[in-house]
Order: C-alpha cells, then sequence, then structure tokens
DNA sequence: TATGAATGAGATTTCATTCAT
DNA sequence: CATGAATGAAATCTCATTCAT
C-alpha cells in the first residue's frame, strides 16, 4: 500500500524541485515579504494550490529553501581529509575564496534568505542546527588538527573557528549591506585575509619550521 | 509665517523622540512587519493617526531610528585623535570590545533593523552612505596613520578595513543567527581577535621597535 | 484618558448594533457559513474591515448574537414574581404561547444559530452558560414553589423542569426540521400541551382543592 | 448492457457502505465542514475521487447517511402490530427509552447531522419525507388506536403525537446543547415523563377501567 | 473503476494609511 | 495638531471537485 512507488516519487521530487526553484528565483527577485504564493505558483507554472500539496505554507516553503543549503553545503564540507593533504594556507584560502564566489553568484538570494532566518525562530532554529552548528564542529576538528601539529600558542580553538567565520558571515553582511569593495576586489581580499590569520596564528612560521 | 519656532521644533523634536523610542521598543520585541502602527502608537501613547504628522509612513520611522543610530554613532566615532594618543592594540582592543558590549544591550532592536536594511532599498542606501561609508573612510584614514609610522608590509588598507569590519559584522551576524559563543566569552573573543590581527598586520612587532 | 466618554461610547453601540442587524438578517436569510462577511458588512453599509473593529472575528460576530439573544431574554424572565400571581395553567400557558409566538418570528434566524450553537464548542459553552443553564434553575425553582403548595406526587422537580424544556426545545427543533403543524395549529397545542402537563402532574386537581 | 450485474452491484454497495461507515466515523468526530473527503477517504481507505464515483458530492455523502438511517429506522418501526399487544404505558415507555438509548450511543453523529439537516434544504425534505412525516404518520395511527378504545376526551390526536415527538426531538436537542441531566438519569426521565404522558392523556385511568 | 495531483474559486483576516471631527 | 474609526487592498490558505492516467 505505502510502498514507495519509485515513479511517483521521482514525479513528486521533480515537482518540489520545480516550486523551490520557482520560489528561488521569485525570493531572490522580490525578497520574501514581497514575493506572493501567486508569483511563485506563476513563476512554477502551477496553480496556487498546487503549492500547498508539497509545502505546509510560504514559511515552509523558504524553510525547505535552506535545508536545501544545508544538503548542498554538507556535500562540500567533506573536507575532513582536506586537512590531511592541505596546508592551512592552501584551507584557508580556499574557503575564502569558495564562499566568496558563492556569494557573488547568490547575493539576491542570499539577502532574501538571511533577514528571514533571522527574524523567523523556526527557520533560524533549522539554519543554526544543520548548517552553522556543523560548520562550527568541523572547524574545530580542522583547527584542533593542525594545533596538534603546530604550536598556536595559547589561541582557543572554538574562539578562532568564530573568529574566522566571523569574517566569513561578516562578508556576506557587508555584501548585502552594498558594501561592493569586498566583491569586486575578492581575490586579493581573500588572499590577504588569509595571510593576516596565517601570521597572526603563527601558522605561517610553525610551517616553515616544519 | 514657517519661520522656525523654537519652542514648536522643541515640542516637535520632543514628540518625534517619543514616537522613535516607542518604535523602537515595539521592534526590538516584535520585529518589524509584525510591530504594528497601532502596536507603537499605543506604546508611545498616541493616536496611529499623529505617526504619520511626523513620519511619512511606517518605512519612515525605521529610517529615522537607522538615521538617529547614525548620529549617535558619529558622536562616539571623533576617534580621530584616538590615533595620535591611542597604540593600534589599545584602538583594536577598544573597538571590539565597545561592539561587543553595544550588541549584547541591543540584540533584540539589531535583529529587527538589520533584515530592514538588507531588504529595503532605501533604508539600505541611507544606511550605506550615514554609517558604512563614513566608517570605512576613517577606518582607511586611522589605518594609513598607522601605515606611515609602522611598516605595514604590503597590505592595502581598503582591504585590511574591509577586514576589520567583516569581523564586526560577522559577529553581529552571528549573534543574530542565535550563535551566542562569542557573546558568552566576548572578552576572550576581543582580546584574541586583537591579538591576530596585530601580529597578522605585523603591528605589534613594529611598536616594539618603535 | 480611559474615562469612559459617553458621546463614543454611544456610537461605538450604535455601529455594534448596526452590525449585528446586519449579521442577523444576513445569517437568516443564508445560514452561518454560508453568510460571508462581505455579505454582513454590504447590508450593514460599513467596509468588510470595519467589522474587525468591534468583532474579533465572524464566529464573534455570532457569538454576540446569541449573548443578546440572552439578554433579551433576561428581561422577560423576571418571572420569579409571576408564580405568586399566576396559576400554574396561567404560567405554563402563558410559557408556551410565548415561545410559539417568538418562534414563529424568528425561524430563519434560530435555523441559523442552533446549529451553529451545536456545533461550535465555545458558542455551547456560552449558550449553555448564560441562557439554559439559568433558565432551568428558574424553572426549579417555580416548579418547586408550586410542590410546596400542592402536592405533586413523587415527580422530581428537575426531572420535570427539563422534560418541559425538551418540549420547548423539542417544539423549535420540530420547526427547524420543516414540521408546520405545531406552527399553524399553536394555539391549539398550546393548550393541550398545558392541560396534558397539568394533568399529567396532578396540579389541575389541586388547584381546586385549595 | 447495463442490465443489473447481481455481483457488481454487491461490490458497489460493499464499496458505497465502506465510504458511508468511514463518513459516519469522520461526521463524528469533527463535523460535517470540518471534515475534508479526504479525511473520509483516507478513513475508507480509498482514493478522493472514488468517493465521486458512488456519491454526487459530499453533500450527497450526508443525504445517503440521513437515507440509511431512516431504513434503519424503518425496521424497528414495525410497530404496528405493537400497538396490539402493548399497553399504551409499555408503547410509551419503549419509545422514551429507546430513543434515549440511542441518543447516548450516537450523541457525536447526531451532533454532526442535525445541524446540516436544519441547514440544507435538500437535506431538510429528504429528512422530513422520509423520517418525519411517516413517523408523524404512525403516530397518529397509534394514537387513533388507543383513542378508539379508551376514551381521550378532546385532546387531538396530530396534536398530541406532535407533542410527543417534540419530547423526543427536545430531548435530542437539549443533549446536542449540551446538556447531561436526562442524559444521566435518562431512566427516572423515560419513566416519569411517560407517567405525565400516560395520566396527562387519561390513558392510566381508562386502562384501569378496562 | 480507482487514483490522487492539480485546480482555482472563494473566504477570512490584517493593517498601513486616510481624513472628518 | 491630535484623534481613532473607517477603509479596502491584498495575501494566505482551504478544500470540493475534476480528470488524465
Amino acid at each position: 500500500m505505502t510502498a514507495t512507488n519509485p515513479i511517483k516519487d521521482a514525479v513528486t521530487q521533480a515537482r518540489q524541485r520545480q516550486i523551490l526553484e520557482a520560489a528561488v528565483t521569485v525570493f531572490a527577485e522580490k525578497g520574501y515579504h514581497r514575493a506572493t504564493i501567486k508569483d511563485i505558483a506563476r513563476t512554477a507554472g502551477v496553480a496556487d494550490g498546487t503549492i500547498y500539496n508539497y509545502f505546509k505554507n510560504k514559511q515552509d516553503v523558504m524553510l525547505n529553501i535552506v535545508q536545501q543549503m544545508a544538503e548542498v553545503d554538507q556535500l562540500m564540507e567533506n573536507v575532513e581529509q582536506a586537512v590531511q593533504i592541505l596546508t592551512p594556507a592552501q584551507l584557508l584560502g580556499m574557503v575564502f575564496q569558495n564562499r566568496l564566489r558563492m556569494l557573488k553568484k547568490n547575493l539576491p538570494l542570499t539577502r532574501a534568505i538571511f533577514p528571514q532566518i533571522i527574524t523567523d525562530p523556526e527557520l533560524n532554529q533549522i539554519f543554526f542546527e544543520t548548517i552553522l552548528q556543523p560548520n562550527f564542529d568541523k572547524g574545530v576538528q580542522v583547527f584542533q588538527a593542525y594545533a596538534d601539529r603546530h604550536q598556536l600558542g595559547d589561541t582557543d580553538p572554538e574562539i578562532v573557528v568564530h573568529g574566522l567565520f566571523s569574517v566569513i558571515f561578516g562578508t556576506i553582511m557587508l555584501a548585502m549591506l552594498g558594501d561592493t569593495v569586498i566583491l569586486n576586489r575578492s581575490e586579493a581580499f581573500g588572499e590577504q585575509m588569509t595571510a593576516i590569520f596565517l601570521h597572526g596564528l603563527h601558522l605561517d612560521q610553525t610551517e616553515r619550521d616544519q
């Protein structure tokens, strides 16, 4: 009876994607509040009511977008092995560049999503638990791994990681606030921030020592 | 006729303040969208319509709150002389600690304001022009002053300043996103970020050199 | 400040009445569900939103109609003295005739209200507490008074009262169900039911005895 | 072609019953309006659309429930011979007790059905013609039979019957309105109402006379 | 016949803004 | 200027019903 019908499941997923893509488009264009269900429906080429066959309500559409982001992020974040291969310089550089590239591509959507995540407690919780916290945890792991190999002095891994993430989210924030400098000079920005943190954390010297 | 009547002006300003204070309270409590004009009016002890004698519309109330923030910020930011007196370490430390203290006090209001600034183009522009850009400019000045006295190597003032600000706004962002680590360990965070940046920018060594 | 302004209060009450009257008209015509807020607003000559300045929601409009019924009923039900003056025959006769007359006048509204009272728990409770229970209580008092003066045998006041009320509400029910016999022959019905109950309760004989 | 295929008919009837039973369950639980076709379909274990192969629409489902009630009632109401066997006291007592028992069992369903019968003209008509009127007719027959054998004075059979039915429907109504007295003391209620009516109609005395 | 996804009309409700007093 | 009742546009969401598979 309730045996998973693969064909139907595929259709359902396709329809979900179709609606979510439309939602992403519309949210990016108008922001969460000015985007209406009608807009999304029209963009997706379905009737208003159809959306409610796939999502509980408008908030739930946004929530699914956020969760999707989390999944995409997950895939990219099996960086755990990277620690073994990459030097801190390479890793930091990669992370910064990576984020800056993402940001450039998705600024309008980012502008629509973050205000909502900040404003809506449920969204906030989902975002925190599925994206933020796991990344913090990985960050601490990575940093700890470096700390074990080099001498990082008395810097506290947790604080350093939150400091690094504050640079990343600060970049996002500044971009959302209309600051174009970082985006226009993203390569230089990435390189110099990498350099500052490496030297600031004595990771360049110790590197040389090894 | 429309000659500026100082008494009326004072009354008008007082009433404006009264409404803005109420708005700040209500926005902080409910966020921009869930806060109604009725809420603000009741909190301010005036009638709904009265608000429209002092502000064009709801958005304009928020806009005035942002502009007020700019003024408050201005006062505090005659740090220009500070460069003469304070070492980079002192200055950086002060700025970080200062911002973290502000953030702790005003998190709910911050949560209400930033989503709106990000979402609303007009608000965004005002914020950028009256707060962000001036602060960038000052930052570059300050950093330039240090650069003239010490050797900062090949670091680009503009990028470093945007980097520093990204830490500040990233902290705000993380706090709004529900990350409590930074707030709970704000002193350690401030100290370590100061240390990282000082060393990262070779400002500690050069200091000693002088 | 919040001192009751009699003029405003009067206007408010008038507007409330205006809306309630419109609601009564529309509910009577279409029933609760098919009556829309728009219908009521148009009939009352106000905008849709205005209704929400006076009532929390559609259900609340109905609730106020029921409560108004309770008040009207109250006024009429200072029958307590009646016991002193009227014989049981006169009292029973009056009650039956009275109810039948009311019913004839208000059948369409009755048809709209009772289904809702039965269906909606909140409405049900209000109706029960403000109308039904008080009437039961009065009924028992009255019946007790008669019992004290005459010999009623072993009949239980509570049961007799609920029995009498079941005749009244049964009449309402039959009328709502489309039975026109009772309404068409209401006088004969009232008289005969009075006679049956009087004799059935031995109230006619004891009367003669006195 | 459209010749009645007995097998198909049986299957069809079974499916109908299955859906109607589900509908009864759901209506009893949620009431007519809050019960959705989806609810009924799920409860019946069929698809939404299937319901429309057996019933014209949602209203028609309810209509069939009412008609089914009529059939059930019919079976029970071959009381015609009963008149020959039972004394008026026994008959009245049986009817009252019977109805009270039914009521106790089916209060939730009753609560769902009657509001709809009252509200919906088509349902109303069906109910009246298939249930109410036939019962009135039978009642008059029965009462006439007793009248022929005893002296009932000047009481009009039609009025007395409607009076008796008003007690029955009044009991239903009071129960739906939340009055629990009758249900809690149903036996005493039945007995006393029987006694009142018997004596009120001089049926007890005449009985003894015979 | 069975399915159940798609439909879209329609209803409730909110709330920024206006304006007569 | 202050008031606050009235406005009505606009948005979300529900759900009976249809129809292609």
